[in-house]
DNA sequence: GCGACAG
DNA sequence: ATCTTGTCGC
């Protein structure tokens, strides 16, 4: 079993309320490392997504091939929220379901993608962060919408980019994958730079808007969930 | 005070 | 996130 990781601490999954939750995001947010990301090292990309329902969620993990973007290992749980959606607050919510689906995979991601933000956040400690500190293994978010920070209009072609910036540094990147298309926001969350992250996302993006492996975690919670009694909206 | 606000 | 109809394009 390669997912051995240490249990965290009760408050840093479990807080009581958002002020301790953001607390929590604080004391934790001087942990992050960025650094480069050997290309040649990632060989297994994990890509993470939350599904919710009526009463539950379902968390799923998809494992691609970096090289051929086949899924080599997946798995999904299901679950009560724990926690409410409060921008700024979602890894909170999504993080408990998340760390155990990666408990069920069978084999060791090199690097994880979350949907959502790293150091693009108020107190530059998004899920992708808190995720990799928790993991101490390379993590990057991608996100389809903004949530702090401003950036220019990246060029037309798939590649292009403008730097995110919030309160004077710049904490993620606008990136187009593809020509044309409204583009995605990338940011770092741990042990990996943003030119790294960008280099991986556009890897992982040959077709798509969404990233490969969010893609595909994205569809396995989805069916999941559809496959349940009470797993629609009322 | 007001608006905005990842998923 | 989820709800929600038709429409445009490959």
């Amino acid at each position: 079993m390669p997912h051995v990781f240490p249990e965290p601490a009760r408050e840093e999954l479990r807080p009581s309320d958002p002020s301790e939750a953001r607390a929590v995001q604080d004391r934790l947010a001087p942990r992050v490392r960025t650094e480069p990301l050997d290309p040649g090292g990632v060989r297994l990309v994990a890509g993470l997504d939350v599904s919710y329902g009526a009463t539950e969620l379902v968390a799923a993990a998809a494992v691609l091939d970096a090289a051929t973007l086949e899924v080599v290992a997946q798995a999904t749980v299901r679950a009560a929220p724990s926690f409410p959606y409060v921008p700024g607050l979602l890894a909170f919510r999504e993080l408990p379901p998340l760390l155990t689906v990666l408990e069920r995979l069978d084999v060791e991601p090199d690097v994880y993608v979350c949907d959502g933000y790293g150091l693009a956040h108020p107190r530059r400690f998004g899920l992708a962060c808190h995720l990799g500190v928790l993991l101490d293994r390379p993590v990057l978010g991608v996100a389809k919408t903004a949530f702090v920070g401003r950036c220019a209009e990246p060029g037309p072609a798939r590649g292009s980019a403008a730097d995110l910036v919030d309160g004077g540094e710049v904490v993620g990147r606008c990136l187009r994958v593809q020509d044309g298309v409204k583009p995605v926001y990338v940011s770092v969350g741990h042990r990996v730079d943003l030119d790294s992250a960008c280099a991986l996302v556009l890897r992982l993006s040959p077709r798509y808007r969404i990233c490969e492996p969010i893609r595909r975690a994205d569809r396995l919670s989805r069916r999941e969930l559809a496959a349940t009694p009470d797993g629609k909206h009322p």
